[in-house]
DNA sequence: GAAGATTGAACGGTCAATCTTC
DNA sequence: GAAGATTGACCGTTCAATCTTC
């Protein structure tokens, strides 16, 4: 474990926060309550699309044959399986998507793009990409997106590792 | 949708995320759909606060009288004023905190922290700062620390640069 | 009239229970 | 019985409308 400057262990055993670490955590917070919010409202505006809803089409719209099993889709936009079959069931209404049992093994299913909602991602692609450029890709430099990747990667890690732990 | 290795600008004008980029997104967006989640979860089982909750009391419980303006709040959580006064309700109705206005200027609603409030920072923030250092703070080393923090000035300076505008 | 704050309805997500297929 | 997926109830946030004080 890495040890820091200031922070020492008190009669309770807590290691508190120093100014820096405590700088850090709060403009993490900061962006994490802010930058999705931007997003959303950019998609909302523009497509009617919540971001996660954007994100979970977009991978639908990258795979061979726009399809990919519901729990694959949970995993690769970092959702609960309860929550994907509910946004499924959303964008299913609106003609965005449907779903069908996997021929191969009855308990998968899979959800499909249709060409309504491939059409649509590709109406939205270009006014969100050009938000996250202007809110995050371009408002750094090429090492500080670099480092702020490599210090995601870290926190990713140790977000998996406790993640099914006691078994 | 399937995207060119490199950001050439196209016939549209859009300028697409190289690799490098993407990786990066999707490693924040990773960071910013699970990080909270985990940290929520935590302070839940622990003292029956959602995040931004915690959040909430810890700010008022730093200030000299443990008061604050219900705007001033919400500013210093990142969060609406819609969001604050409903948040306050709940915490209100399980006497943690209360309210009153202020007596220089009635328009202001100040927040204060009741004694049962200050005793539950005090008893969860032991747990919810250990999971800050288990998941982010320790998780990274101090360059990699002060690296993160510095690129998320710049992405809330960008966040705050389009916040007001047009007036 | 404007700033600060509140309200209620609509919406989205979580959790636990349930269902289906292997 | 276990994995994949769905369902419904509950809770928290957003949005627009409203209220209060200056």
């Amino acid at each position: 474990m890495v040890r820091s400057k200031v922070a020492e262990p008190e009669p309770g055993g807590t290691r508190w926060l120093d100014d820096e670490e405590r700088a850090a955590w709060l403009g993490v917070m900061a962006v994490i309550l802010k930058l999705p919010a931007a997003l959303d409202s950019q998609l909302t505006r523009s497509a009617q699309l919540t971001l996660f809803e954007y994100l979970l089409l977009a991978r639908l719209s990258e795979q061979p044959e726009r399809r990919l099993r519901m729990s694959t889709l949970a995993t690769l936009t970092n959702g609960s399986l309860s929550r994907l079959s509910h946004v499924a069931d959303r964008l299913e209404k609106r003609g965005l998507l449907y779903r069908e049992r996997d021929p191969e093994n009855g308990r998968y299913m899979m959800a499909i793009l249709t060409p309504a909602g491939y059409e649509l991602v590709v109406k939205a692609a270009p006014g969100h990409v050009q938000k996250v450029r202007e809110l995050l890709i371009d408002a750094l430099s090429p090492d500080q997106l670099r480092a702020l990747q490599d210090a995601g990667a870290h926190v990713l890690a140790q977000l998996d590792s406790g993640s099914n732990w006691p078994p």
